[in-house]
DNA sequence: CTGACTGCAAAAGCTTTGCAGAGCC
DNA sequence: GGCTCTGCAAAGCTTTTGCAGTCAG
């Protein structure tokens, strides 16, 4: 944050990805803020995005449509894919506790991050 | 698979994937294949790679870098994520009961994939 | 023979980046 | 005024696709 600056694309990036439900692409969010900000640039989109991403504003998901998606829902919660219509839900973990999600799963993915023991021994 | 046809191409594939414990991505088997079978083709690794999908010998799996991984263990597994490194560890679902995992985890993503409500109904 | 498969190369996304100019502090 | 940010456009990467020829069954 240090080096960060305040600038109306920014805001507007990250206030419109606060407003969402779903989870879109960059260039859903760029067509999106093009229309109340028509000079806007897709590489600012995209800018702005990662410097987000670095500041824990806001994360990455992908998924298997080599497409990364953005959340500005910082709390823990899953994500459910369908296959059909390719809508992504947010499944809140205490629904997950229950195993009462709504939706019919037929696989789960679990990806853990973080730093491997070969490189904390460096 | 009612229209599938052997081809060396797509057993060298297969063979080749299933031979490793990483999970490589199209271009790093076809540049591994090309050592024994250099006439091969980027685009056939991609289209075999696709096949294998839909016959269930293979899943694909991404990650926050935008390369799609393969992976010929379908058997039911996590994945750990280095992201200094970005190497990618198999987690074997016993080891995860025990919360033992041999790797420093900061953040677990959770993706079901299935087929949602509203698709069901229609 | 037939039709699925291959190699090649071009095209098609999505994302990143260089540059010159603009704007926040 | 300095340094970050922006818009534009080109470049970069991964992946897909059209085509004509090849090969398994």
């Amino acid at each position: 944050m240090a080096t960060s600056r305040y600038s109306s694309q920014r805001a507007a990036i990250l206030g419109n990805l606060q407003s969402r439900i779903d989870h879109p692409s960059a260039d859903v969010i760029y067509t999106d803020i093009k229309k109340t900000m028509p000079t806007i640039s897709l590489g600012t989109v995209y800018r702005n995005l990662q410097v987000l991403c670095d500041n824990g504003q806001v994360r990455k998901i992908s998924f298997s449509d080599q497409i990364v998606h953005y959340d500005a829902n910082m709390a823990n919660h899953h994500h459910f894919v369908c296959k059909k219509c390719h809508s992504i839900y947010d499944i809140e973990i205490s629904t997950f506790q229950n195993e009462n999600i709504e939706h019919s799963v037929e696989t789960v993915e679990v990806v853990y991050h973080g730093i491997c023991n070969a490189c904390q021994e460096k």
